[in-house]
DNA sequence: TATTGTTATACTCTATAACTATA
DNA sequence: TATAGTTATAGAGTATAACAATA
């Protein structure tokens, strides 16, 4: 792995350039990681968009936009979801050209069997650490959902 | 979100449960948020053979292995790194079915920009924490290195 | 006229199977 | 005979452009 270009050797920023680093690394590998777990069900977008309509219906548009893909791209996939039985089209109450997408009960189930094993993996995890390394994460993590929240 | 299924009000591993479920998700956003940054340049697995390859030169096949796609999709992407003049091939020394794909000074240079653009994210986090944050965030990355590292 | 969603079409990344060269 | 790498071909996922329906 290349360091990142450290500017001067006693500089306080670049302690704070190599933290930002080494926790960048850390978080995509430990997010790669659990990519794996679960990953047979479903494509990755799919899954994304599963877990997205479990907050409640959304339109082709909104995913679209969330997910950051094409409206016809996520047409297709909405259309694998719905063909698989996991999602529903319903029209819009009041805006005849929307569509609303939600999930079925089919959806929620295959939804909750995934992330349990990916929470299932980092849960092992936590599970080989110390107990005052696990306190230091649980006060952590607030911070962490933070930095993940911009 | 779906929660992580609690089994009993008050059982200590229903904490766990629910830090491994908070934990994963905000690596996997931040992961995905620094994803954006210098996407354009490349795309992601191009990236992170780039990545790879700065440790030394490595064969097509191990860096299928690594990278778990199979050895005809690395012999493409492997082809477009060369096409850009980031990677190059060479003989192996001694086993003639064998090549060595090494990275180009060019190659570095973009690998080098396009990661600091995202530790330039991270960092721009960090410095909107307080310090107690960050230096907690400093005494926590080499736990969370560990758990990165299964 | 603007917006939502879809269809048409093409390009990229992926995989499996088959082929070539070397061990 | 087994292995490394490539080529051939096909299947997803993505994008832009064009179209239909509705506001």
């Amino acid at each position: 792995m290349t360091p990142p270009q450290p500017k001067a050797p006693q500089d306080p920023e670049d302690d704070l350039v190599a933290l930002a680093y080494r926790l960048r690394l850390a978080c995509q590998q430990i997010s790669r990681r659990v990519r794996y777990e679960g990953t047979h069900y479903l494509a990755p977008h799919q899954f994304s968009v599963l877990a997205r309509i479990g907050d409640g219906p959304r339109t082709p548009r909104e995913l679209a936009e969330i997910e950051r893909v094409s409206p016809p791209s996520m047409t297709k996939t909405v259309a694998c979801l719905v063909d698989a039985g996991l999602a529903t089209r319903r029209p819009h109450p009041v805006d005849g050209r929307q569509v609303l997408i939600e999930r079925t009960a089919e959806g929620a189930e295959l939804h909750g069997r995934i992330a349990r094993e990916r929470d299932t993996w980092m849960m092992r995890q936590l599970l080989e650490l110390d107990d005052a390394d696990v306190d230091a994460l649980r006060a952590l993590t607030p911070v962490l959902e933070q930095v993940a929240a911009r």
